[in-house]
RNA sequence: CGGGACGUGGCGCAGCCUGGUAGCGCACUCGGUUUGGGUCCGAGAGGUCGCCGGUUCGAAUCCGGCCGUCCCGACCA
């Protein structure tokens, strides 16, 4: 799991030389003896005189997230419109560490990495059935022929192993890339937390069959672990919504953060996405019930709060009732597949239209105002009892589940009036459904729920045969039968690794990079005029800093400490090392951990370079 | 798509209501000063006031249209 941040060792400078470096040295040789593919030998460290790294003390007025401010700030990111965003030099450097750990473990997995175009014929979009997304980018070329912007590359992968692939001995395949991605959100937003394009890992595996998915996907699982681990970010991996199409199976890994957009479901051994999440609802205490239920007056009550404090009663002793119209034989034209149906929850709790639809195995939408008349009576005052045989009820289980010690207060079917001591199975009949988001509170195995907000940094989805039947990705088995293979999509936003990373351990001073994501693992400080002996110092050890194993920026600016110290604690680099006067008194640079800005046992400066490398390479190894 | 807000040097803002030569802080340039927590002094450079049109002798300011950006919600294969 944790090892040595930066590119391999034997690839580096080899040796150390006091002469001033710069950027046009020549670079050592590199190419056909690299022991990894994708890792060049190291240029020179930037002095930060020479290096763009535009730091402001404000951040722009309409930056709001932590990472978006901050990331602006230390001179990370810039933005060119809505959702489109450059990555400056700094920035890019964080990015390809995230790229570099995922790159690693998806090769360890045995990975094959290539690269599909962005640019895409959009046949393909059109028998996949996704050409009608509206977040697909659309365009024509000269000739008039459509083309889209890919918004992932099932297509373009599915195609071509449907070209390639004839024989189960060329399964199973593990395929991924690093390429951009376009998508036309609605609302871009919290800089590069959600933007119109960015860089995605993803991965794809083809199978022979169901059993072979679930290995390439634990596979996946194993790697995605790894890669959020090595991150250094706090996450999950929660349970998915697997959508309506064909998916057997999803997971999300989940940063939590402030400004995420998810919210996830969290008890001691569990976790999930709320969108799927289950738990046992808090309990309630109903009021006795009559041996029939009994009409009340509720004139203009039509809120659960309102018919609650009318009654005197908890919010979770009322049933809510969610009239929704089925849509059987699906969203096709002529459909008379449509039926009505009731849907109860617990005044207290809301309906989930994901479990709802999943529990109902097809797609719904809400019944209007006259069917709701038509079939049982007016608005906010309709309920399960008396309700016409052709509309089934469906009670929640957090309802249906708990035995009842008294009645519900439910809507009577007639205007002004609600019905209490109401029992479900007494009183009407129902099909059990879990179809309620659950609420912070909320138990799991006795234990309770935490809701927390979180930024989804990779999902793995069973796509199945979503893909390879419309495109025509199938093989020959042992017996010469031509079966669909069998597909998995798996992606990762580096942006979001970097952008969490920046919002879960930034403090008041600015960014606190985890150690394998940092920019540079060592952020040099010289302090005094240039020409002073300080400064002959802070070079000679920026020279033999260079040329060892992690990356180092020096700030050779002829600025004073405070701005110095200001805009070092803002880029968070893992360890700051600073040399001035004091330094020359002590004989020792000094060295601050930028976690908890904590010091460091001093760097000694007549020490051999090697003794230097060595005792920062162990601080480093210690770093979280 | 619904709601809200904002567009004035690189960043943050004032000026607009009540029309009359575009200003402040930071950053930047030059000279000096200072060098272990955004030092101080002086001299400078930099702006089609988002765009188009209208009203007016005169528009950053008033009116209309458009564009852009952000926030909340909806949406997010």
């Amino acid at each position: 799991m944790a090892r040595g941040g930066g590119p391999p060792r034997q690839l580096r400078r080899a040796s150390a030389s006091h002469a001033p470096t710069r950027a046009a040295d020549p670079l050592p040789a590199c190419g056909t003896r690299s022991a990894r593919a994708y890792v060049y030998a190291r240029a020179t460290m930037p002095r930060l005189s020479e290096y763009l790294l535009p730091t402001e003390k404000q951040a722009p007025a309409d930056a709001e997230a932590i990472s978006h401010r901050l990331m602006v700030r230390a001179g990370l990111i810039r933005q060119l419109g809505a959702g489109m965003w450059t990555w400056l030099p700094a920035g890019w450097r964080a990015h390809q560490r995230a790229t570099q750990i995922i790159r690693e473990e998806i090769d360890a997995i045995g990975g094959q990495e290539m690269l599909m175009p962005v640019l895409q014929p959009s046949e393909a979009w059109k028998r996949s059935g996704r050409y009608e997304i509206e977040e697909l980018f659309k365009l024509t070329d000269r000739k008039g022929a459509d083309l889209v912007l890919a918004m992932t590359h099932e297509e373009a992968v599915t195609t071509h192993v449907a070209a390639a692939v004839r024989s189960y001995r060329d399964l199973p395949l593990i395929l991924y890339h690093f390429q951009t991605k376009e998508r036309d959100e609605p609302r871009p937003r919290a800089g590069v937390l959600r933007t119109r394009e960015f860089v995605m890992k993803d991965s794809y595996t083809f199978d022979r069959d169901a059993a072979g998915l679930e290995e390439r996907y634990q596979l996946h699982v194993r790697a995605y672990d790894r890669i959020f681990e090595r991150s250094g970010l706090r996450w999950y991996r929660v349970e998915a919504d697997v959508g309506m199409m064909g998916g057997s199976g999803a997971h999300e890994y989940m940063a939590p953060c402030p400004a995420g957009e998810n919210e996830v479901a969290l008890a001691p051994g569990y976790a999930a996405n709320v969108e799927v999440a289950s738990a046992e609802p808090q309990p309630v205490t109903l009021p006795p019930a009559p041996d029939a239920p009994e009409p009340v007056r509720t004139p203009g009550l039509t809120t659960v709060p309102d018919v609650a404090s009318l009654l005197g009663l908890p919010e979770g002793a009322l049933l809510k009732a969610f009239p929704v119209i089925a849509l059987d034989e699906g969203p096709t034209a002529g459909s008379t597949g449509e039926r009505m149906l009731l849907v109860l929850v617990r005044g207290d709790h809301r309906v989930n239209e994901i479990k709802l639809a999943n529990a109902l195995g097809h797609p719904f939408r809400p019944a209007t105002a006259e069917e709701i008349e038509r079939s049982l009576g007016p608005a906010g005052y309709i309920g399960p009892v008396g309700a016409p045989a052709e509309v089934e009820v469906l009670l929640d289980a957090a309802v249906a589940a708990v035995a009842p010690d008294g009645g519900y207060v439910t809507g009577a079917n007639r205007a002004d009036t609600h019905l209490r001591g109401v029992v479900p199975g007494r009183d009407f009949a129902f099909r059990t459904v879990d179809v309620r988001s659950v609420l912070a509170g909320d138990t799991v195995g006795g234990a309770p729920l935490e809701i927390e907000p979180a930024i989804e940094v990779g999902n793995i989805f069973k796509l199945g045969t979503r893909y390879s039947v419309p495109l025509g990705a199938s093989y020959l088995d042992e017996n010469g039968e031509q079966r669909p293979i069998w597909m998995g999509s798996y992606g990762i936003g580096p942006a979001r690794i970097v952008a969490a990373a920046v919002e879960q351990y930034s403090d008041e001073h600015g960014i606190s990079w985890p150690r394998e994501l940092a920019p540079f693992a060592i952020h040099l400080v010289s302090i005094g005029k240039p020409g002073s002996a300080e400064r002959e110092s802070a070079e000679q050890l920026y020279e033999t800093l260079s040329a060892g194993p992690l990356d180092v920026i020096y700030d050779d600016r002829d600025l004073g400490p405070g701005e110095k110290f200001a805009d070092a604690e803002l880029l968070g680099c893992p360890l700051r090392v600073t040399i001035g006067k004091r330094s020359l008194d002590s004989g020792e640079a000094e060295v601050q951990i930028r976690r908890g800005r904590a010091e460091a046992p001093g760097l000694p400066l007549t020490a051999p370079a090697a003794e230097q490398l060595q005792a920062l390479e162990q601080l480093w190894q210690s770093l979280p």
